[in-house]
DNA sequence: GGCGGCGATACCGCACGGGTATCGGCCCAG
DNA sequence: CTGGGCCGATACCCGTGCGGTATCGCCGCC
């Protein structure tokens, strides 16, 4: 199945082939197999060409998911096994300089319950979170509606909030008791920065790029873009840097979620305490 | 992880080997390579008995869930080469006897789409459509809030709606006009029917055993039982059997429900006329 | 028309998975 | 206290299957 997945993913047997580190006529004979055994013509070979079948895309899809559960079966066990006594610790993953104050109640009221687990806290890049859960790098996370995707996973809500325009502090706007988002997005002399997608790159366009929240805040004092994000960011502003609220943004709700079935006592209490502290 | 699962369900080697159709030695040594390749203790063997330690129970909970993930992908790409052209059908699931109303209207009006997929129906028992769903016998299932569960599954709600009780026609309750949940769930002449669970057993208690919707109204016909249910059940019910609304009971909410990685056209166009047709 | 790229096929060797026989520890019965 | 039986681990053997190299066949392109 990783051989499929590899194939399906550069429609070419030699380069899936060295990706894996085997050689290609294995891995011909591999996905032959697999064909057999599935009855069905999963790639159409053309002699100058791969492409998928119809159900060649459904194993692709299904098979991720497989992949990604065995792997997080693999790295839960291990991390399970490390725990020296007692209880193992829960893995806990939100983005890098996100919902920091919730965060840090929850760790501290987490800290103080009688028989808690330890939490060790995994910071990510901006909707990883969902994958970190399914492979099981992590056994929790805080999400970020709307902007992050809970499919598959269960939730329960932290809090709501608004959201604010993130301006250099000596900009007109800022001076502004409230903006309406049109009134931040198509600035010329501030553009929105450009973030790298999933596969590392940057959607064309205007903006200065940005990898992470530090360079984010730099870009903006600097007078180089602007940004909207959650109220909570507001404590963690430096200088050179004014908020404005903008009423008509989507509100952003918090949420603490986790992967189905890995109901562990451990995560339980974890949820339990958020939900205590956020109310 | 097959053979690991096996073992931790039986907790001895003898008999998880002739489970698997193997012998047993073959199976030691492919747990203990298991234990190696993780560097976990997954089996606490103690020469008259075997026990999961704590990595054990947890592998125990993610290679089920792995192992329903393959399981899943082998099915549905099968079933996605079995389609002669274009689009493959759908299955969907519903437990025997619900949302009958429902179901028809959505069928009726799928069948009316233009360019719809074939929908294959699949009736089962209680509570079985997550895993119907999860190990890709299913696409898209019927599920009854707050009777099934929906962790780890994308939904819409569809409707809702009260309950109602089911009673023997001549029962003198059958002529109030409503009832408290409290005035039909202790009734010694008439003693809630026991289901069997997942493993096919039935609980303890008093109650006749019913495994299926036909038996339990005829139970009831018969003077042996009664049942709360949702009202919707009402345009099913046969003669000798009156319904009594129960405006206590909690109210049953239908959703339709998909594995959150299985957006596939076929199931988000089922859905949609789900929600069309209900709302 | 020849060359080059790419997937399939042929053939080979090793290593892993499975089988049988046997050992070693433990409980229990006599 | 000792022997037998149960059960998991170990030893050893064999066959299949997977991976490697060499080569073929097909097709597009210069």
């Amino acid at each position: 199945m990783r051989y499929f997945v590899a194939v399906a993913e550069e429609l070419h047997f030699g380069r899936a082939a060295q990706r894996l580190g085997i050689a290609q006529p294995p891995l011909s004979r591999a996905i032959g197999r697999l064909e057999r055994r599935l009855n069905a013509v999963l790639l159409e070979r053309s002699s100058r060409a791969v492409t998928l079948t119809e159900a060649g895309a459904v194993l692709l899809r299904e098979a991720r998911a497989a992949l990604e559960a065995v792997e997080a079966a693999e790295r839960r066990t291990r991390r399970a096994a490390l725990a020296p006594a007692g209880e193992a610790g829960v893995v806990l993953v939100t983005k890098a300089g996100a919902s920091s104050e919730l965060l840090a109640k929850l760790l501290d009221a987490h800290a103080a319950e009688p028989g808690a687990a330890g939490v060790d806290l995994l910071l990510c890049g901006m909707g990883e979170q969902g994958p970190m859960l399914r492979d099981g790098r992590a056994d929790v996370a805080l999400l970020h509606l709307p902007f992050d995707t809970t499919a598959g996973l269960d939730t329960e809500e932290l809090c709501t909030e608004g959201q604010v325009a993130i301006l250099p502090a000596g900009h007109p706007l800022a001076a502004r008791p409230h903006l309406r988002t049109a009134d931040v997005t198509g600035l010329p002399d501030l553009p929105m920065p450009r973030w790298p997608g999933p596969d590392g790159t940057y959607p064309a366009g205007p903006g200065p790029r940005a990898r992470d929240h530090a360079q984010l805040l730099q870009l903006i004092a600097l007078g180089r873009a602007c940004w909207i994000a959650p109220e909570s960011c507001r404590t963690q502003l430096r200088e050179g840097l004014a908020a404005v609220p903008v009423p008509d943004a989507p509100t952003v709700t918090t949420v603490i979620a986790w992967p189905p079935h890995s109901r562990s006592r451990a995560v339980a209490g974890l949820v339990r305490t958020a939900i205590r502290v956020s109310s």
